[in-house]
DNA sequence: CATGAATGAGCATTCATTCAT
DNA sequence: TATGAATGAATGCTCATTCAT
């Protein structure tokens, strides 16, 4: 790895170690800098400004995540089964403290004008997983023409967006939202399997 | 109407439009005298500061948006129906610019310690009427002991804000996504309705 | 007391309570009028501005103690009975809190251009006192001609600021320095006495 | 010196210039910067905030004036002499315009609850020499038994304080104070010299 | 490549003061 | 007489960014 490749992994991981640990409003260039141990011209070395330098953070983040997400969800078929494994994978992002990163940065972005694509942007790939799974799911059961995999994604996408916007305003006292939503969601991912689930016993099988 | 409250609303009401208008960020208090035609001072004269005049906007927008929607999906019991009011209550929010609003303070505030918390109050009788709607609808039918309607709440919620957290950091772009969504759900509300819905019936007609 | 009058002394006496818990620079126009119970603009009413209003303070209470000085070392002869009822004067002093309102303004005005002066104009008559008192109990001993009373009257007066401003830089801590001042003088006094007070006998009988 | 520590010392004796010239109340860290020729930031590169630079400007300028002080008095015996030596010191203060930047700084900030209990620890070095030298002088004479050195000490510091606080408070008119007492004190240095002088004269001679 | 000193615009907030009522 | 709402200038301070070294 090239020093100057070096340099930009750590810059880049003080952002993301900021983002989380500090909050968006407190990832000041020079916050990030003193988290590094390097100096605040640092960051403009390697990135044009701080909002590429976030960018940037976020793409790293979001891509290792999206890979460790797929890798993970690839051979699911039962939605009891998804649900566990989407489980498991959420208390790995919390633990890595990414979510929070992205949380952050999606919230207080979300008035920057040039931020604020840029990061759909990156968020987009998700969507396209989320719609993925939802058409590999819907396919061959009676809701196939009745719920749109397109729409499901983003439903899917924007309640997470939104469960974590939540949890964050908060810190203290609301952290088990998402886990009792998940819990909530077992009686009915079960439901889903012994109605609709013989639909995909083929394809875990194969 | 006393001057000093006259006043007091027209701080409100301009902070409420530079949130929505220009968003978290740049919703300083030199912007919103500047949006309201008043000195900077006038905001400490009636406020402590800035973020009790933010709390005090949120909460004059949500007690009348909250009023509207109860007004609205009061008799509501059919889900086809219920999904055409909800859809006609945000066109209004939209148009008033309120939802905007809210978004841009739950997005800016999600890190700061102080408001988050406070905002998270001020979010709690909407988690209250999302639950009270759910325990209605899941109300006698096969759902009811499967899906907790304190869950399905929260993740109304949840969803609302995500969604308008994608929404907002896309202005231009994504503004048709909700709109998608309000769509992609109709035939799975006539689903609900036509398997599940008789349950109601005779609610609807008393 | 003509209402006029009246108003005016409330004033007065709020001003000089929010110099002596508050300091000088918390003694603003509305901090005032907050601990006086009426509104801001009633300063404004009685006095030029917040200048002439602390002046008229200033006198109010110089002049009051002044006068109880003058009359409780009227008669006194001795430096061992000076002393002991300057000591009680003091006390009196800080138990009204009115030193405390002199020190704070002496201090936070010291660099007012307008202030300044006019607070030295109302000091003049503790220098004449004082300067009176030093003669008295140099005249007749062996002294008189190489202490010159005017300038053991600055002096005292000097030290006197002096002390008080070093007991109000560290509020909890000093407050003993002006108490063991005194009882390091008792000595001094005693010696004074049993060396030159016969001078003054005859007078303290007449 | 690297550029960092000439800048820290430029904004030092920029703010002392300002205490000096215009006054506590003036030293805002605007003027503090016009008079150094910088920008505001740069104070608060250096420095936590304004606070701590009118502390280290003190300290600073006290450190100087301190090792001035004991250079010079070190070796004096005489009280006239004594006297002479205070004189061409004060004389100095003055026209360096350390003192008067003291004075502001101590009466200014009487009323901070932060800056005033550090002042009063940086005026303690001072507190010690006086006391150090009034034990020097009363060794071996009748008085040494009879006036104690500590509060000796402590009345010369008050006594120049609360002088320089009078001095400035009427800047134009009362420069001659100090020159005054300086000159009344002339004869009873000398008197101390003839009465009780003599105990120092071996050391004086030695 | 990296540094870190310096900039200057911007922010939240406070204040003495005015003035219509 | 008295009120209290409103003003606008000033304050301490932070920040993204630049640039000489």
């Amino acid at each position: 790895m090239s020093p100057r490749t070096e340099t930009r992994e750590r810059v880049v991981r003080a952002a993301l170690r900021t983002l989380a640990e500090e909050g968006f409003a407190a990832t000041s260039a020079r916050a990030v800098a003193r988290r590094g141990g390097f100096a605040p011209g640092v960051i403009y070395y390697h990135f044009d400004d701080l909002e590429h330098l976030l960018l940037a953070a976020l793409e790293w983040t979001s891509d290792l995540r999206l890979t460790r997400y797929r890798e993970e969800l690839a051979g699911v078929t039962g939605a009891a089964e998804l649900l566990a494994r989407l489980r498991a994978l959420y208390a790995e992002d919390v633990a890595e403290g990414h979510v929070a990163a992205v949380q952050e940065l999606v919230a207080g972005a979300s008035s920057s004008p040039r931020l604020g694509p840029a990061i759909v942007e990156r968020l987009r790939p998700w969507l396209g997983l989320t719609e993925e799974i939802a058409r590999r799911f819907l396919a061959d059961t009676p809701l196939e023409h009745v719920v749109p995999p397109r729409e499901v994604g983003l439903a899917v996408v924007a309640l997470y967006l939104g469960l974590e916007t939540l949890t964050h305003l908060d810190r203290d006292r609301d952290r088990a939202m998402a886990e009792s939503l998940f819990a909530a969601a077992g009686p009915a991912a079960a439901l889903f399997d012994s109605l609709l689930g013989h639909a995909h016993e083929g394809g875990a099988q194969g």
